[in-house]
DNA sequence: AGAGAACTGAAAGAATAGTTTCATTATTCT
DNA sequence: AGAATAATGAAACTATTCTTTCAGTTCTCT
């Protein structure tokens, strides 16, 4: 073969683009548990793919195979030959860049913030974060700052498709002393604050904890002076090989956050996607696509 | 099972002694070579242990498989476990809570997007694209959807920051046809499109693509239809166990470009940093805070 | 050494897996 | 918008793989 040293992963990979869609189906099936998924039957492979089975069948003489069995043939005698060789170690993440290289630099360090900000969770403290936030009895209100307003909308876009009264205001901007005119007792504040804190955000907060408003805070691993003004506060590492701090283990929290108070409020939340299908279909927002 | 922890070559291992001459010799080539050899056709394996199918079939039995098919299949899924690697053992990442609670569950998920969505970077694409986006000869547009207008203002913010003419479109904003007049040649289009991929930001990309621009799109694991303009495409695996998708895997990507960029323009960017100090040092926006 | 038991493999039979055809559906091009 | 083209999966078909039977062989024990 010409391409006797490239593995099957790479031929996949480098054909990637002149796939059809179900075969592009398949190739991520295939490379999701590789090689494991391409070494069982054909059709539990085209089962976990959600493709047929003349679709593997044709993918893979495209590939260059004989037949399936030719294909899984070559995949064992990878296997053979990678397992003698060194032990696999996932040292990069971007395959074929070099360990050096950005990606692997900043991948690493994201992953490493992963790990020890989720490390100090208090389940409890989570639990009861989502259970406030689930509650419709009183309003919420999100509040980010000057990079971090773009989390806040990122909660608030989710949150107001799980439940009525939600509000974003934005602290950079001058108007948000209107926002707290009508804040009641009860109201509960989702507040973001990271390094660099901002002066606004915390007489924001104060004003908002003096009407008897309930904070939780998402902020960085230093905490933000509003840590001691609020209920409940998460705090994630943001230092990273950059000129400028980590969201992304802010976000991946806030999307968990998301994900569990959807588990608690199902029920109400059904039915408001239901109408924003309805009115998604209406408006032609998005393209008929499966 | 009670073995269920137990790898079947241990299981071959422990009962080495028990077995008969022919079934031995099979064993050996069994573990010879572990796992391949098992992989393969019941025959292929007979013949390299240089014994009959028979044998083989009965010894599975013997080691508690219902037959060679099960056998085959505990072989991948010992495979499948011991691939995804030492970073997936970390089972738990919010210590002290249960397994299965969503905090353990999504970040599992997260970390599995991401570690998929960087193998599948070509290196080259991605420090094209960051050459682009730092290329300051020509303008930088900046377009989101519906959802994904977080992330692209995200990118927006820091861009700003690093490089001037750079514009952010919401796509989903009816006002986006006037940010199209003053499209140059040469001009950079970096778009975020996901799963509910918009009409209007294919239509934005058209139109784009159509006046010269060049575009950099940022997508999901089945790719906006605008993949087939764009110069440099990036995909993210967005599936959690939630009813919604994560944008976790693009943001890192986003931040990642963002230190990329930084790194290329640094000396032209040195400068801008200290002249936006400055300015929030006028307008007290943050607090002095070591 | 010889009878009995256990082991082994050839071959047939049963089951499962892989391939191909063809009608339907989606997409592209004019 | 409509015709032509490509892609897809259900189902029929073919091939291979696995299992079982059974007769020959080897080993063990007296």
């Amino acid at each position: 073969m010409d391409d006797a040293n490239l593995t099957i992963a790479d031929r996949i990979q480098a054909r990637l683009e002149t796939l059809t869609r179900a075969e592009r189906q398949l190739a991520h099936a295939i490379l999701e548990n590789y090689p494991a998924s391409g070494l069982g039957p054909i059709a539990t492979l085209a089962k976990d793919a959600d493709v047929s089975t003349p679709t593997v069948a044709r993918m893979v003489q495209k590939l260059g195979f004989k037949g399936y069995p030719e294909f899984q043939a070559d995949l064992r005698e990878e296997l053979k030959a990678k397992v003698s060789g060194p032990i696999a170690k996932h040292d990069t993440w971007a395959e074929g860049a070099p360990e050096g290289h950005m990606l692997n630099r900043f991948t690493e360090a994201v992953i490493q913030n992963i790990r020890h900000s989720l490390a100090q969770i208090d389940t409890n403290d989570f639990d009861a974060a989502c259970a406030q936030l689930a509650d419709t009895s009183s309003r919420l209100h999100i509040v980010g700052g000057r990079i971090t307003h773009t989390l806040a909308e990122y909660l608030f876009l989710h949150m107001q498709m799980i439940r009525p009264e939600v509000i974003h205001i934005q602290s950079t901007s001058n108007a948000w002393p209107h926002y707290l005119l009508d804040v009641k007792e009860g109201d509960t504040f989702a507040i973001f604050d990271v390094r660099r804190y901002e002066s606004n955000t915390l007489k924001l907060a104060e004003i908002a904890q003096a009407r008897g408003a309930r904070i939780i805070l998402f902020t960085d691993q230093w905490r933000s002076p509003i840590h001691s003004l609020a209920d409940i506060c998460f705090s994630s590492r943001i230092v990273v090989p950059s000129a400028w701090d980590s969201a992304a283990t802010t976000l991946l929290l806030v999307e968990t956050v998301i994900a569990a108070v959807q588990d608690l409020s199902w029920a109400d939340t059904k039915d408001r996607m239901q109408t924003l299908e309805d009115m998604f279909d209406q408006t032609k927002l998005f393209r008929k696509f499966t």
